[in-house]
DNA sequence: CCATCTTTTGAGAGTTACTGTCATTTGAGA
DNA sequence: TCTCAAATGACAGTAACTCTCAAAAGATGG
């Protein structure tokens, strides 16, 4: 489900920054690995506002945050990942799994997108907003979002699949889970396009009212 | 809408395959245009079957076709396009605005759909399963389809919007457009993971069916 | 048929994202 | 302090593009 990293270099990443901070008992190593992201992240994001997305190259990159062309690709898969990349799907699929299963699935996954993005908020909210901002105005990010292994759709197709305690998804699951999750991204970007202004839990309730609904009024 | 073409070298590449070869007449130039076209696109289908997608490098497909490397980006503006680039995107928008503008749009999305790949399928059925079949398989093809520009969604935003008569589409015609495509996408895909052996309205009634019922049973 | 203009093409050089290898460094554990 | 495994950097290589410019080929008017 995570996105492909070169898991040689980082065996075992945290899987949620939040639950990183707050359990800490990190070894230098382990410390030191996060610093290096934290820090290449922090970098890139302000070269890409400096002087663009596309105008900055990954050595400039690297260079900014000290470390080698090599180094960086070891943290990051691709250039695009330093954007796409989150460590919110274990907590997402978590929070689903929480709901109870004879519960409508769309109810379930508006609650828990509107208890995870709260959550975020509260310790990260600019930089999740400078990230939105990026992949709405970038065309390759936006492009990117929708690449299998770390889309919604695939997120919601295992939550499915483990609900109906089954192996393989149906394809009434597939479509279900791709549906969601097309409704789900447009109500992220609606939301980091207002600037995070807008309510998020009448956004997402709006959203889902409308998939709900089975387009009945359009 | 289309995707993004190099214009320069093709100012007016005809909207449709079909409509292309019916209304012939077209000077030596364009003739030659098209042939180059066509050549390109079978030889690199033909290498991409013979040793993979990420085995056949851009010069081996520009050789093979007998072309230069340049002229393959002028005629494709990049290597996935050689297999997302369609041409089906003005008749899907003509299907739609030609049904009525008070019909429910996931019944005008259903037939339009229907009759689309029904008349592809009498031109062009063994490429158009030779096209979906590297998509499902190819991760990067996978995850270009939703590349703005040539997604379903954005098809459908574009009805939708001129069905309303608006210049901007609202959220509303966003997160429906971006519903309905996926699932769009998922039936395409679904029909060609089966070859093409399943009747295509029957998959598109029910997976519109679905939409349409508001996830009810999920 | 010829001259001219425009479009298309090929050659080649350059950029950049990414891959793979190997030697060196650095933290972990005894 | 010694040893081992993990992390890093240096380096070479590949392939997808981009740009520029000159040559070739089709269109056009006489």
């Amino acid at each position: 489900m995570t996105p492909k990293q070169p898991t040689a270099a980082l065996p075992d990443a945290p899987t949620n920054p939040v639950q990183a901070l707050l359990e800490a008992p990190l070894s230098l190593r382990e410390r030191k690995k996060l610093k290096t992201r934290q820090t290449i992240r922090r970098e890139a994001y302000r070269l890409f506002t400096e002087q663009g997305y596309e105008n900055t190259t990954v050595e400039q990159i690297a260079a900014a945050a000290e470390v080698s062309p090599s180094t960086f690709f070891r943290y990051f898969a691709t250039k695009d990942d330093l954007v796409l990349s989150d460590e919110y799907d274990p907590a997402m699929v978590s929070a689903l799994l929480a709901r109870p299963a004879d519960e409508p699935f769309l109810t379930s996954c508006r609650e828990a997108l509107i208890g995870l993005i709260r959550a975020l908020l509260q310790h990260e909210r600019q930089e999740l907003l400078t990230r939105m901002r990026l992949v709405t105005e970038v065309p390759a990010l936006r492009a990117g979002l929708d690449r299998s292994g770390n889309s919604p759709r695939d997120l919601y197709i295992t939550v499915l699949t483990r609900r109906a305690g089954v192996e393989e998804p149906t394809y009434d699951m597939r479509v279900t889970a791709a549906a969601i999750g097309a409704a789900t991204t447009e109500a992220v970007l609606q939301w980091a396009a207002g600037d995070g202004r807008e309510d998020i839990a009448d956004l997402v309730d709006h959203t889902f009212a409308l998939l709900g609904s089975g387009f009945a009024g359009v």
